[in-house]
DNA sequence: TTTTGCCGATTGTTCAACAATCCAGCGATT
DNA sequence: AATCGCTGGATTGTTGAACAATCGGCAAAA
């Protein structure tokens, strides 16, 4: 926790100078590129949002922990109030957990809840593959495949985490729908929040590899069907070796 | 919007006696069975939340109206920070949207966001009924089909609405999945959001029975490749008729 | 040992203030 | 007459401070 006030002190948030007021002027005339661009500054609360939520994918912050809405507040330099706001945000995420009256806790996934989750990746992938795609969606799905190819001939192993998301990302991307996308990148986000430990496990996303291939390969040739049952064979075991790893 | 405050007045949250501190003692004297029953009593900014979302479902508030943060605290006798919490909830299931510094507004969808819904359903209905289910969550089904029946031999067409919805209901309770069950509600929020009127079509739903019926029989028979094609029919028609009424 | 009752810490909620932002209206300019 | 820029009013975003309600732990009592 004492990284934190540090982070966000250089991006974003200020750190112990009275009223934060006038940050966003100093942000956009530092890199007025940026601030022209996106128009839209995200609000104090969404920021406060961002930074936990990285914290929670790198595993700061471990499931079960307990944070304190003043203890934040202080150390990001916001209103409890605004840390409220991020903390809803962050519930509707299931991210984090709130028990009444006692605070809210990082959520922590039990067996129960990892198969729920495969339960809905099930759905939404085999669904998003079974609808084909545009070529260029696929052409993106082919794109993960062979960055993944890259990471794995350069041993780089975080690349290959980073590639498979991507591919089942572009999975999703097939059906060209923003609430199946967006269901995705929150059911991601709670793997993230109970496996990125797991992810140390060399060997572990190798085997992976062949499995997205050939399921690129059957979806290029229009062979869709297959391509669903290839995915679904494909999360079925990664859901027992997740569960296998978990359990232990 | 005149109703709001009485409404909640005899149910929940206090009308206009300056600070409103004890009505959880209040309440708690007045009917001490049911607060000892229900021991996590919902927290005021859920209970706005609640009420909001009830006007949403009952097509109060139609689509674009605006909702303005002091007029919502003032009618419902609560502070300006709460209704912006439950603004936070209502936003995260995209019931209404922020756009920053101009307040929220009721959510309208469009005519891609019907279509994105469908797929959403699609996804997770399909997937449910292919996974086939426990005896008991099939003659879960079964049981609204017959009430589906019921309520057309009534000539009861908010029951013949009711009963669709505790259908597909059921059809996704098949999965025995908290978060698809989670999802498909905040879908049907939307849709109820958006098609309130439409329900007042009397052969509207008349069609579907037959549709129902069809899909449990292949269920009941174990044929859940049949009932999962039927399924995607049904919801495929059912996508275009809202399209229709909604692009006139 | 179990129960009771109290204490400290934290949450839930309110209120009041203020800067930042947006919108509508209005006048000045072309 | 149409456009531009300005200004004022209203609303949001955020803060800080206050206080009751609630929870967990701990010590005293039974």
């Amino acid at each position: 926790m004492a990284r934190t006030e540090a982070a966000i002190e250089g991006t974003y948030l200020r750190g112990e100078n009275g009223r934060g007021d006038k940050i966003a002027g100093q942000v956009g005339a530092r890199n007025s590129a940026a601030a022209r661009l996106r128009l839209a500054v995200p609000s104090v609360a969404e920021r406060v949002a961002d930074e936990l939520r990285l914290q929670l994918a790198e595993g700061q912050l471990p499931p079960g922990a307990r944070l304190t809405e003043s203890t934040i507040a202080e150390e990001l330099g916001v209103s409890r109030n605004t840390v409220r706001e991020a903390f809803a945000e962050l519930t509707s995420e299931r991210l984090v957990v709130r028990h009444p009256n006692r605070g809210v806790f990082v959520a922590s996934l039990g067996a129960e809840d990892i198969h729920d989750v495969y339960t809905v990746r099930r759905a939404i992938e085999v669904s998003a593959i079974r609808g084909g795609g545009t070529p260029e969606a696929v052409a993106a799905v082919r794109s993960a495949v062979e960055e993944g190819k890259r990471a794995a001939a350069a041993d780089d192993e975080e690349g290959l985490g980073n590639a498979n998301q991507h591919f089942h990302g572009a999975i999703v991307a097939l059906a060209d729908s923003p609430r199946l996308q967006a269901i995705m990148s929150q059911i991601l986000a709670e793997m993230r929040l109970a496996f990125h430990k797991a992810s140390s496990d060399a060997p572990f996303y190798g085997g992976y590899l062949i499995a997205n291939e050939e399921i690129c390969v059957a979806l290029e040739s229009g062979d869709l069907d297959r391509a669903a049952k290839l995915l679904l064979a494909y999360l079925d075991r990664s859901e027992e070796d997740q569960a296998a790893i978990h359990g232990a």
